[in-house]
DNA sequence: CTGAAAGCGCTTACAG
DNA sequence: CTGAAAGCGCTTACAG
C-alpha cells in the first residue's frame, strides 16, 4: 500500500538510519554502498514502495528515463507499427515514450521552431521524416542523440534505420516483368500539397526511381505514372485515372498497400477482373494486403522501431541493460525486403 | 539560435534586470506583474529563445505537463486512432504524452504493479481495460485525476467515454433480422487466455449480450457462438468453424471488423460468395471495411480519443485553454453508433 | 508591482 | 564504505 503522501527519500533513509547519499548511491546501483547496507535500503525502499522522483533526479544531473519518438502519424499502420516495436523496447528497460505526432504541415512546423522536447528528453527517434538542412539544425539543437527511421539515409553521423526503398520497388517492377507484363503502370503517393517544398515527406524518390530503372533496364520507356496522395482513397483515384485511358496498363505497380487497396477497391467497383485483366502489386505488408490475398514486397515495420529504440539504448551507455543483439549498431542498418506473392498478380493474358 | 550550453531562468532574469520572480510570473502569466516589465521579460525569453526546465517548475510545486495514455497496444487500428485523437488535443495546449502499452498480461501486471507512471504524469487517460479492482486500486494510488475509454463503464467517480457496445451489436443484428435472416451465427472475439481470468481484456459481454437479447426478442432461441482471439486470423478461424457445421448460417454477425476481415477472407478462399450464400457484418467502420465492401456497425473512434483528452484538460483546471466544445464533460458520454450497409449483407436466398 | 529567501527532492564532489 | 553540504532551476509565500 502507498502512503497517501509520497515517500521521499528521506523516508527511506530514516529508516535505515543512513544518510540520502547512501539511498541514492544504493537505487542506483552506484559502487561504494555496502552489501549490507545495500540491501537495506532496497528493502525498505520495497516496503514503502518507494520512487525516485524523476523531476529531483533530472535537475540534479540525472537522464529524464524518457525519449521522443516523432512520427508523422499515429492512426496509420505503418507507424503505429514502427511505435510498438519501440515502445516493446523501451518498456523492457524501463524508459517513457513520449510521443509526438505531425499530422499536418504546420505542426510539423510549429513542432521543429518550438522544439518542444527540448529539455524533456535524453534521446530522440525520428520516424519517415526526410528533414530540410533547417529542420536537421533543430534536431541538432536538441542537444540528444537522434536515431532516425526512414526517411533519407543521409542523416549525417547519425544511426539510420530503413530498407533500401529502390530495392524494394525494383523486387515488385521485377516480379511484373518475369511474368510477362510489358505494359506495367505505377501509382505513386506524392506530397499531399505539391507546392509545400519546404516540408518534404516520407514519399521520396526511391520507389519512383526504382520503378523506372527497372523498366528501363527491360528496355520499357516512359511508363505511365499518376500522382496520388498516400491512402485508401488515393490509390482509388489513381486506377480511376489509369482506367479512363484509352489502353489500361495489364499491371500497376502501387508505392504502397494501401495504395494498392485503394487501386482494387476501384477495380472491384469498376468490374475489372484482377488479376486477369490487371494484376496490381504494393509494397509494405500490411495485415490488409494478405486478406485481400494482394502480392506485395514485405518489409520488417516492427523490427525497425525496435532496433531504432536498441539504437538509442546503447547511445545512452544503457549498453548493459541492452540485449546482446542491440549491441553494435552501426551508422546506418538496412533491413532486407521481400515479395511476397498472393493472388493479385498473374502473367497476362 | 539557441546558445550551446541551456539558457535558464537567471540568464532571462539578468538580461532584463529583475528578480527571477518576476520572470516566473510573467512566463506564467500569473499576475503582479506590470504590463511593462511582463512585455520585457517575455521578448528577452524569446530572444534567449529560453524554455523552462520542466524538471525545476514540477519540484517547485508546479505541473509535469505531462499526460499518461494507457493502451492494450498500438499496432492495431483502433487503439492507434484513439491515441490519434488524444494526440490531436494535448498538440494545441502543449501537454506531452506519454504512451504506456501493456500488450500481454505480464506487462499489464508489471504496469500496475511497477506503476511506472507514478510522479511523472498530471493525469492518466486509460483505453479499452475492464479494471480488476486491484487494478483499480492501483490507478487511484497514482493520485492524478483518470479518464477512461471503453471498458467498463462503471469507473465510480471518474470520467468514462464510450459507445454502447450493447446496442452496436442490436444495431447489427436488427439489420440481418430485417433483411430476412434467421439463422445467424456470431464470431465473439474471446479473452486470448481463458484462464486468465484475473486481467480482463477489452472484449467484454456488452456485444454477446446485445446479440442474444435481439435474438431472442426475434423468438430464436439458442443462436450459434464461437469464440476466438481478436484477430484477422481468429475472424478467419471462427468462419471456418462455422463452415465446418452441417448446417452454416446464412449470416454472421462478427464482434469486430477485424474479425470480419478474417471471416471474408476464409469465405473468399472457400469460394463462398458474400453476401449471396452468407451475409457477414461487422462492428467499427475500419478503413478496410470500406475496402472489402463490409457492411458494419460504425462508431466514432478518434473523437473518443478527442473528448477523452479534453476531459483531461478540464481536470487539470486547463478549462481556460480549452475549447467551448469541451467545457462541459459529463461522468459518463456515450457517443452514438450507426449501421453502414455495404456489399457484405443482403436478403437470404 | 517587485525582490530576497526558503524549499522542492534529488546527485555529486569532498571529506572522513 | 559513509555522510554533510552544495547545488540543480524553478515556485511560492513573505516582505517591502
Amino acid at each position: 500500500m502507498i502512503p497517501k503522501q509520497t515517500v521521499n527519500m528521506t523516508d527511506v533513509a530514516a529508516r535505515c538510519g543512513v544518510s540520502i547519499a547512501s539511498v541514492s548511491r544504493a537505487l542506483r546501483g552506484e559502487p561504494g554502498v555496502s552489501p549490507a547496507t545495500r540491501d537495506r535500503i532496497l528493502s525498505a525502499a520495497r516496503e514503502l514502495s518507494y520512487v525516485i522522483s524523476p523531476e529531483a533526479s533530472r535537475l540534479s544531473g540525472g537522464p529524464t528515463g524518457r525519449v521522443g519518438v516523432v512520427v508523422p502519424r499515429v492512426d496509420a499502420w505503418f507507424y503505429s507499427t514502427i511505435v510498438a516495436g519501440i515502445a516493446d523496447e523501451f518498456d523492457t528497460v524501463g524508459i517513457d515514450l513520449v510521443l509526438c505526432t505531425l499530422p499536418d504541415p504546420a505542426a510539423r512546423h510549429r513542432f521543429f521552431e518550438a522544439l518542444p522536447l527540448r529539455r524533456k528528453v535524453d534521446a530522440v527517434i525520428v520516424v519517415s521524416l526526410p528533414l530540410s538542412s533547417r529542420e536537421r539544425t533543430r534536431i541538432d539543437q536538441l542537444g540528444v542523440p537522434a536515431v532516425f527511421v526512414g526517411g533519407h539515409r543521409d542523416v549525417g553521423a547519425r544511426v539510420w534505420i530503413g530498407i533500401d526503398d529502390e530495392l524494394a520497388a525494383r523486387q515488385a517492377v521485377g516480379h511484373l516483368l518475369r511474368i510477362g507484363h510489358r505494359d506495367i503502370a505505377m501509382i505513386q503517393a506524392g506530397p499531399a500539397d505539391p507546392d509545400d517544398t519546404d516540408t518534404p515527406w516520407a514519399t521520396d524518390q526511391a520507389r519512383i526511381d526504382g520503378f523506372h530503372g527497372q523498366m528501363r533496364e527491360a528496355g520499357l520507356a516512359d511508363p505511365t505514372v499518376v500522382t496520388v496522395k498516400w491512402s485508401i482513397d488515393g490509390g482509388s483515384r489513381g486506377m480511376e485515372e489509369l482506367l479512363s485511358r484509352t489502353e489500361p496498363p495489364t499491371a500497376v505497380f502501387c508505392h504502397s498497400d494501401e495504395i494498392a487497396l485503394g487501386a482494387l477497391r476501384t477495380l472491384r467497383r469498376a468490374g475489372v477482373a484482377v488479376p486477369h485483366q490487371i494484376s496490381v502489386i504494393g509494397v509494405d505488408d500490411h495485415p490488409s494486403a494478405d486478406v485481400n490475398d494482394l502480392t506485395t514486397v514485405a518489409q520488417p515495420v516492427r523490427d525497425q522501431g525496435r532496433i531504432a529504440a536498441q539504437a538509442v539504448l546503447t547511445q545512452l551507455g544503457g549498453a548493459a541493460t541492452v540485449s546482446a543483439s542491440a549491441q553494435r549498431v552501426n551508422a546506418a542498418t538496412t533491413l532486407p525486403t521481400r515479395l511476397v506473392i498472393r493472388g493479385s498478380t498473374a502473367p497476362p493474358r
